[in-house]
DNA sequence: TTGTAAGCGTTATCAC
DNA sequence: GTGATAACGCTTACAA
């Protein structure tokens, strides 16, 4: 029952084969196709019984040209981190999944002075409807202006409220850092030493804020030899557990602001055999792989990042999913997961 | 300089456009920018600057259709590691950087028994030039055989050759794995266990080949309660752990065949007190993240991830990418890397 | 070496 | 409600 078109299976049947065998005009195919609603429900019923019969696929490409838009969406990241941009995919995957888009994935070099010369060169080309931004190139506003003078929609994703709600997906990073930090003061931690993110990321600045809170609360203050810079990766970790853990009088528990940098202190712990958590309690945040991997397990945040792809999916282009009201809150809570590398401190 | 379209900006320039301001016919434009030969040298030049003076970018969307095929290249994968997922995303990238094609990435879900009309959905619709399948899914043949159908290039990316050069690019899991565990012999080791990935998976039926040879060439042998089931989880090598080293005679070195599980190992290794790697040498397989989070820093196998991503897609579109010649063989080596889990045996 | 005419498969316009 | 007809921007015949 294929289109008579030759070889069997040789050619997709096309919108003229389906006119054709419901006994209407390529137009009013294209009607059913998208769903138009001035159309009789009995023509419908017989387009769409067309439709099934010959197994017709409408060709993207030639909608795209027609609708002058392609329909596909793009995921443009800095590979902040393997496993958050495979699961905020996931999240758009899963969102997108019975619709008629497509995800393009496009990494970015924030270091390159080309940057925003190449992304407007690809997004000239592939004419995406719309654009997700990940932290930390969420936070560039020419990116986002970029999109806006293309007219490509735009969400960005970030630690914090970066942009009006419609183009905006975040996490609380500050509120739950507070609270992984309030958990350690409740257990009897004075001494806490933190271990910052990179200079420039919001998402760094937001977790020291919400680590400064929860001192404040209690009272308590960051002594300037526990604070250590860092830039998210496992180097920095372990240089900052060297100088932290070399201190005459050193912390009883550090706040790493990623997982990475945790696991680096970790090591530096168990290499001056020191116990974790008896006498280092230790919390990451992304609740990565490596959270589990290693050994305590590792407390840590957990930020929904798969949600929050499917989030960013709704938000950037609800009209093509069911709808669904942007109404929600653009703000996702992150957890305070609680594993084995925290512990009230060992007696002085 | 823009088109003479009205409101700056608001349209991109087309084809037309170009062959006004050169003063040549369309088809002429199009000949250069599809790089056909027979042309004038003085043609493309007057060509060439008028497409520069508008800044014109060929529309994508209307080449796809005139084409009858889209300028992009899908990688299909069944996530089985986000490092893994990104690392070849990112060795396709590279390739594809300075040609016209995109990426599409599309997950699929082995488990499922829509997968293959879902691929196929997929493929219909977006009706890329190719398709990249990375493990365990490369390794259906009913998938390989659907692009063939459709007409949809492919290449299988595994752990040893899973079809004919032109459709495959491989690693050596078993020649490196051997030479690891040659390694674990000459330090001294005899009791040597092994923690396998999951059945089925060819990956998996590589890596314990190769850790056979390597016992067989020593006149060793695996003891049967030495070997431990697995699925590539951390989950996995936590049991293989607890079953191992509970044993009146545990082994003294432990190869798992992958990080996660080696991973699981060592956390069973410290939490029973055995010193890593002073009572009990552990190697993985990945080089993942993993692999130096944890401490010990694990001794594993580096797959050369990146590099077969961008290999495969040259393999898949070499005649979109300069033509790089496929003399190349579809195998690239991956190297055992030295760290601090693997070290002689305690004596006895 | 270059140009003309006819698609590619869909949607928009505007009658009916 | 529905259907001709003309786009959409490019390529492939086939001529010249």
């Amino acid at each position: 029952m294929r289109a008579n078109k030759g070889e069997p299976g040789s050619k997709q049947p096309t919108i003229n084969d389906v006119a054709a065998l419901a006994g209407v005009s390529k137009k009013t195919v294209s009607r059913v196709i998208n769903r138009s609603e001035f159309i009789a429900e009995k023509t419908r019923k017989a387009v769409q019984d067309a439709i099934e019969t010959l197994g017709f696929v409408p060709n993207p490409q030639a909608r795209a040209l027609a609708f002058r838009r392609n329909f596909l969406i793009a995921l443009l990241h800095d590979n902040p981190n393997a496993q958050t941009v495979l699961n905020f995919q996931q999240g758009v995957l899963d969102a997108i999944k019975d619709s008629d888009l497509a995800l393009l994935v496009r990494p970015v070099d924030r270091g390159s002075d080309r940057m925003l010369e190449d992304v407007r060169i690809f997004l000239e080309k592939q004419r995406p409807i719309g654009a997700m931004l990940l932290p930390p190139i969420s936070e560039n506003d020419a990116l986002a202006a970029l999109c806006s003078e293309l007219g490509v929609r735009y969400v960005r994703v970030g630690s914090a409220l970066l942009d009006d709600a419609v183009h905006c997906v975040s996490s609380n990073d500050r509120e739950v850092v507070a609270e992984a930090v309030r958990r350690l003061i409740g257990l009897g931690h004075r001494r806490i030493g933190f271990v910052r993110g990179p200079v420039g990321f919001r998402s760094a600045a937001e977790r020291e804020e919400g680590f400064h809170t929860a001192l404040r609360e209690a009272g308590l203050t960051l002594a300037p030899n526990h604070f250590a810079p860092g830039n998210y990766r496992y180097a920095a970790g372990v240089e900052a557990g060297e100088a932290l853990l070399s201190l005459a009088e050193p912390p009883t528990a550090v706040f790493c602001s990623n997982d990475e940098m945790a696991a680096g202190v970790m090591s530096v712990a168990h290499s001056k055999g020191l116990s974790v958590p008896g006498q280092l309690s230790i919390i990451g945040f992304d609740d990565s792989p490596t959270a589990t991997h290693i050994w305590p397990a590792l407390s840590t945040v957990r930020w929904p990042i798969r949600e929050m792809g499917a989030r960013a999916a709704r938000t950037l282009v609800p009209d093509f999913l069911d709808g669904t009201a942007i109404e929600e809150s653009p703000v996702l809570a992150s957890t305070f997961i609680e594993r084995q590398s925290v512990a009230a401190p060992a007696q002085p």
